[in-house]
DNA sequence: ATTGATATAGAACACATTGTTTTTTATTAT
DNA sequence: ATAATAAAAAACAATGTGTTCTATATCAAT
């Protein structure tokens, strides 16, 4: 690749996860990664069509890096012979990943969806989980904090696979999925 | 409230949960707003100031429907008295206002944050997931699609709570939170 | 039914962002 | 050294934002 191109999206990528750790990706401007970058408006739009092409180049980039290494060990890792201890050493390995790209991934995972809505949502699911935890005590081994994060986050991927789904189950059966998943 | 009021905010979010339902709410702008529900600009900003201030009076109102009930049982009951089965029905009552709110609950649920990023982040999971209960087969009642997606996204709280908390704990100690969370 | 209050419509406005195009200049690969 | 090409700079139309103004319609209360 050309030195030149090869620094300009350096330039791009690098401020790009800076403007992400300052604020919502909804908000960020291709203007502002322009202003910051100090790269044209017509050398920025010859690499990238959108700003969402440039996170998507940006979200393969990083996701190669944290996975490629993680994956190739499970290709060539013999199952029959072993235990459940190696898929503990495989996450692991992914957090240690993530680790080494801490900024862009902080940056990015604060920066959420509908914020506003999902905000609210689980505000009132929390409150269900405080509630819930309080009668029937966790004793896991995470933090009770986190446990119930977890329960919030549980309920809205059934949820949202049931709304996938068309709402096809009764009402009763989802709610038994998430009911059961309390018990671990 | 005066009835030109009432009759204007119907019509706005009327507009937005059927623009929801067609695109993703960054794709939203208030002229879409105001074209499809034929609001003038000017009373349109009388009433909120930007798109996000729509967004949250929409939540507040869904949420309060949704949970309005379930909180109120919830907190007439005796807990000494009772076991389990109560939760069980107390979230049965929920699931059951999601469903007649499906319309906006569809629309805002698939109208996700950093979408690509998320996405492809899933994806990677996704195989992992694969793996993991390709040698370690799932015998909970949940559809083996649905438990995969809620190790999906329990790797992500997982990773959230991680971040938020400066990374202070171990990838060790992340991981074993992570994999004791598969026995359930 | 009349009246005073107020919500809405409509238009004009300055401003910012987007995406395209053109020309000029600088850098690269060979 | 040169031909190719990447970048910068500037101008542009189109679209969206948020504000302000005036005229009109609708409402609540008597």
């Amino acid at each position: 690749m050309d030195k030149r191109e090869e620094k300009t999206l350096q330039k791009i990528h690098s401020s790009f996860t800076k403007l992400i750790n300052e604020k919502d990706y909804g908000d960020i401007t291709i203007q502002d990664i322009l202003d910051d970058s100090k790269v044209s408006r017509s050398t920025f739009y010859s690499h990238y069509k959108t700003k969402d092409e440039l996170l998507l180049s940006v979200s393969h980039h990083i996701f190669e890096h944290v996975f490629s290494k993680t994956l190739e060990e499970e290709k060539t890792h013999d199952y029959s012979k072993d235990t459940f201890y190696d898929y503990r050493h495989l996450v692991e390995h992914i957090f240690y990943h993530v680790k080494d790209e801490k900024e862009l991934f902080e940056g990015i995972l604060k920066s959420n969806g509908t914020k506003m809505f999902m905000d609210e949502f689980r505000k009132q699911l929390s409150k269900f989980a405080d509630s819930y935890f309080n009668n029937y005590p966790y004793n896991g081994d995470m933090p009770l904090k986190l446990r119930k994060q977890v329960a919030v986050e549980d309920f809205i991927v059934i949820l949202k696979y049931w709304i996938n789904n068309n709402l096809e189950e009764s009402p009763e059966t989802i709610a038994k999925y998430y009911i059961n998943s309390f018990i671990r």
